[in-house]
DNA sequence: TAAAACCTTTGGGTTACACAAAGGTCAAGC
DNA sequence: GCTTGACCTTTGTGTAACCCAAAGGTTTTA
C-alpha cells in the first residue's frame, strides 16, 4: 500500500501516516522504482491500533514504548495495564473537572436568557465570566431581575 | 506591580504574565529608571478573568476577542454568550466520550485483574488495546478464564 | 503528450506556555 | 564598596500531534 491508500483504510490522512512513520511508529520499505513508501498490513494494524490508543488517551511515546515491548518479545499487557491504571482517575478527574465547568456554563445561560444584553457596568469585562460563581448577581442586575 | 508580583498574586507563573504581556493580553508601562513592566489592578483583573475563561475552554485568542470588544465599548456579554453556547454541546461530547473510555477502561481493568499477565499470542501488539471492543476475548483466552 | 493526481523531502505553523542563555538591576550583608 | 543572590530584560528553542505549503519527481488518465 501507498500512504494514501493506507490513510484511507484506516481513515486518517496522509500527512498522520507520514508522522507515523517519521516517528518510527510505522515501518515502511521503499518501492525501489520510484522510492515511494510502501506499507504491509502489519502498518495499517498499527495505525489502527495508535488510533485506539490515542483515544484513550495515550500518547504517541506511550505507544512507541509498548510497540517496544512488544517488539523486544515481551508481552506489552502489563505495561499497559499499569498505564490504564493510571490513567482512570486522570479521566475520572477530567470529567469531573468538565462536568463542573459545564454545570458553570448553563448555570449562566439560565440566568442569562432571562436578562437583557448585558450591561456593560465600567467595571467589569464581562460580569458572566468574571463573577462566575454567582451568575445570578451578574451584569449589574443586583437581583432586580424581573 | 512587577512581573513576580502580579505572578504571585494571581497564581500563575512569571512566564504566564510575560506570555500574556507579550501577546498583548494584558498591558503594561515600563519604570523609567531600569525598563521594569509594571502592571496595575486592571492588569490583575484581566489575569484572573484569563484564567477563569480559559478554565471554561475559551482561547486566548477568544479571551483578546471579549477584551478587545470591551475596549470598544460594546459589552462582550452577547459574544461570551454565544460562544458559551457554542462550547455547551462540545463539552458536552467530550465528557461523553471521556466517559465511553473511561467505561471500556474499566471493564478492561476488571476483566485483565482475573488474568495472568498476558500472553504474547504471536499476531498480537496488545490485545487489551487492539480488541478494544471485546476485552473479555482478549489475550488468547478463549473465554477459559479459569 | 499533457494535465491531474499522486509521491518525495524540507521547513514553518498551530496552542499556551516552559525553559535556558546572556546580560542588566537591585537589596542585603560583610 | 563590593560581592552575592534574586530579580528583571530579550531572544530563541522546545513541547504534542499533527497540518499545510513549496518545489520537484512519478504515475495515471484523457
Amino acid at each position: 500500500m501507498k500512504v494514501s491508500e493506507l490513510a484511507n483504510t484506516a481513515n486518517v490522512t496522509p500527512e498522520t501516516i507520514r508522522h507515523y512513520t517519521r516517528e518510527g511508529l510505522i515501518q515502511a520499505n521503499r518501492n525501489p522504482e520510484n522510492g515511494y513508501h510502501q506499507y504491509d498490513k502489519e502498518a495499517l494494524r498499527k495505525v489502527r491500533f495508535i488510533q485506539q490508543a490515542r483515544e484513550l488517551g495515550f500518547s504517541l511515546k506511550q505507544v512507541q514504548d509498548i510497540f517496544e515491548q512488544s517488539d523486544s518479545g515481551d508481552s506489552p499487557c502489563p505495561m499497559v495495564r499499569d498505564l490504564l491504571k493510571q490513567k482512570v482517575p486522570e479521566v475520572k478527574q477530567q470529567i469531573a473537572q468538565l462536568q463542573s465547568h459545564l454545570n458553570k456554563m448553563e448555570a449562566a445561560l439560565s440566568v442569562w436568557d432571562q436578562m437583557q444584553d448585558g450591561v456593560p457596568n465600567g467595571h467589569s469585562i464581562c460580569c458572566l465570566i468574571e463573577e462566575w460563581d454567582k451568575p445570578d448577581d451578574c451584569c449589574g442586575n443586583g437581583g432586580k431581575n424581573d
